[in-house]
DNA sequence: TAGATTGTTAATCGATTAACAATC
DNA sequence: TAGATTGTTAATCGATTAACAATC
């Protein structure tokens, strides 16, 4: 049950929600693994075995519930409840995440943004002011903030994450191109941008010489 | 030897190039697979399989040479030659792949931006102008593009992908939330940036049950 | 009830790790 | 040569798929 979810499941689950959230709005109500299977390209066997092992459940004869199994898998990820969010780094990518709304729909919500420049230090991105990164520690002790996206320069990556890691932040959603050290206490999950980049060159080649 | 480099491997590539990248520029000229093992946190059988299958050479006694290796595998990705881009909706996302000079690196070149919105065609993003999408068709006879980056809201990504390719378009790095339909001798990489964050909410919720 | 589909166990497949012979 | 480290084969491990009994 609960607590034995692999990485391979885990990385799943995401993909699992999103493709309930859109039946959901289509009003589908009740869906089978074949189905499922089917529209998400995975086989029925693999679907079951996620979703059981995630806690989910089923009705034998009938299939699953969509918007049961849809708030099931909401809330083995944790996204029933808000999540804060600051931005280290108010430049493209730090910007770019600041000013989408799309994470808000699952509870992630940006309540403030740092940036060390002078010349960013007061602009205005959407409806937040670019802070001082100086003013960071003071920050955190009046708001509860759950997350810190790393949206800085390659060469400071590893300071920001030490210098906010004391300061008690413990989960890191890092767009530096470099594998942040933390500690035992700490989650980071990387979006290394440029490697899918690569990854779509190589599949490029691969395809073409298929012809 | 090549042609036989599995998903598994090839996900690790990009990461490899990294850190050889990295070595390099630290003037390191040669590495085991056990010293290299040690850095990223594999193991140095893993690193040896990654290697061999992928036609990479080392020397017996002695290790890896790091620019040989490092030309290797960015040959093996495709990223020795320039390739263009082309970008689909000028918002958060599409501004920040536009301005990020960090693809280039990677050898990956934005040359137009497209949109549909009047307020911004004709508006700069750094070097480049908005450009009117209704055009784009005779933009791709003008120009060679190798590849469309997905910028556009939920409900156009797919219209989008069978117009490009249509217009002879067939790779794809795709920052819509939806998994997109695309023929045969297409490729498309996703990045499903909530997935990510869907992800960290999850490993938070873990790692804090240890306590 | 009969039909359908889950939940779960067993079989298969692929990826990772271990071991070691080849060789620089 | 001796020591080190690769290249590669074999063993292990985990993840996916298949099969089927349980049950709605």
């Amino acid at each position: 049950m609960a607590g034995s979810i692999s990485e391979a499941v885990l990385r799943r689950l995401p993909r699992y929600y999103r493709y309930l959230n859109e039946l959901e709005a289509d009003h589908v109500m009740q869906i089978s693994s074949k189905e499922l299977a089917e529209r998400m390209g995975l086989t029925a066997s693999q679907i079951r075995q996620d979703i059981n092992c995630s806690g989910g459940e089923g009705r034998q004869g009938f299939g699953y519930s969509v918007p049961k199994l849809r708030r099931h898998i909401g809330k083995v990820l944790g996204i029933q409840s808000k999540q804060n969010m600051i931005i280290i780094g108010a430049g493209n990518i730090g910007s770019a995440v600041a000013l989408s709304d799309s994470f808000r729909t699952s509870n992630f919500y940006t309540v403030a943004i740092f940036d060390t420049d002078p010349q960013k230090i007061g602009k205005k991105i959407g409806a937040l002011t670019v802070l001082d990164y100086k003013d960071v520690a003071a920050f955190l002790k009046r708001q509860p903030v759950h997350i810190a996206v790393l949206a800085v320069p390659f060469a400071s990556g590893q300071s920001v994450v030490d210098r906010l890691h004391d300061l008690g932040v413990t989960a890191f959603w890092n767009f530096v191109p470099a594998d942040l050290d933390i500690p035992d206490d700490a989650t980071i999950v990387s979006v290394h941008l440029e490697e899918g980049l690569q990854i779509l060159s190589y599949k490029m080649k691969e395809s073409s010489q298929t012809f």
